[in-house]
DNA sequence: CGAGCGATTGAACGCTCTCAAAGTGAGTGG
DNA sequence: CCACTCACTTTGAGAGCGTTCAATCGCTCG
């Protein structure tokens, strides 16, 4: 078991990489993606301190994962975790509570790329951080945003472009505050949540 | 448990339901789907005989499943599985390599709905019916799909008119054959692959 | 033969994308 | 301290892909 530190836009493991390793992040922030071909990329989430990455039961990871600020990660060898898997019968309940916990969220991101609106993604996007953040022990409101536009949009199957002027017209309509462009006031949380869950 | 015979179109539980059995499904299709407040669908997975469903860890499901054609399920009370899991270790690796490969799943659909073409979509849902029909023992081509248009539309975050000129295209371009509007042949496997993945 | 449902086809619209330019802010060096 | 750069964000105008609305086709079943 290592720490190991990762500075900003640096690769953790890339999608076709053996996967010998498996991660808790302890500090910063992850983003974990995919690619097509021709470069189009879709980011799978973010991941945050006290999260898990790289678990897998294949050869090679299914994604590519990197920092997105200066990031601090706990490596395990894959071939630790399944001894320890062995030894604590308590861990593999833990991480079939995590992994389902997962499936839910990835149903979910299923639907809003699939069926909403540009407006219905950064709004649900912008309460699904608020909500984690609030679980992880951190302020709701006003909500922290990390990441660049151009992250936001690979997330919500958008563009850049559609996503700043989306988070401009929310401001302008009064349900959300710009404190600074990573930085979200929620003015008006029921309207918000009536607009994510498509009503 | 009980055996379960279901009929189409007839529903197996409901996304609030209170998560009290989990299932396993010997014969037929089942359909997985959550739904937005005014009615939108997202059909997250299909289903076949020896997969499972229900698996949760809240109080409730966090979506609903209905059988698509005639449909026979293996019920399990869910205190009773949770006991299994305690004395059959094995079967908790088992849940967890599942749960690990609908997570793989779950990151290509995110990737379909967020960044492909419709074009792109159809051919990737065309491919992956066939693989899953090979694992399963059944010919991969031709591809049956026991679906209706509309179950795809939904699947791939598409309407069924467009699911239907993409098909029809596809036909006129030589790259897949129309035995019928449930079954299709593959004429240039590899042409697809690459229609996929993006190239 | 007629009813009814799903699939297909057509035409026009609109949301989001694309391409382009201007604005903003942090960091650098004169 | 200010000018300059560079990256990111915002704003604008126009185009395109997929949707919407509507009509037709084709099959199954009574």
């Amino acid at each position: 078991m290592r720490t190991i530190n990762v500075e900003p836009h640096c690769s953790i493991f890339d999608e076709t990489d053996p996967a010998e390793y498996v991660y808790t992040i302890t500090a910063g922030t992850v983003t974990v993606y995919k690619l097509l071909g021709d470069g189009r990329r879709q980011i799978t989430g973010f991941l945050f301190p006290g999260d898990f990455l790289g678990l897998t039961h294949n050869e090679a990871y299914a994604y590519s994962a990197e920092a997105l600020v200066p990031t601090r990660l706990c490596r395990f060898p894959r071939r630790r975790l399944e001894a320890l898997l062995v030894e604590i019968p308590h861990l593999e309940q833990r991480l079939l509570a995590i992994a389902s916990h997962e499936l839910a969220a990835a149903q979910d991101q299923m639907m809003l790329l699939g069926r909403k609106s540009a407006r219905e993604r950064v709004v649900s996007f912008i309460l699904m951080l608020s909500n984690s953040a609030a679980r992880h022990g951190r302020p709701g409101d006003p909500v922290f945003l990390p990441m660049s536009r151009s992250d936001i949009a690979d997330y919500l199957g958008l563009t850049t472009e559609t996503v700043s002027r989306t988070v401009t017209l929310l401001k302008k309509q009064g349900l959300i505050e710009l404190l600074d462009d990573k930085q979200i006031g929620l003015s008006r949380l029921s309207a918000l949540r009536e607009i994510a869950e498509g009503f």
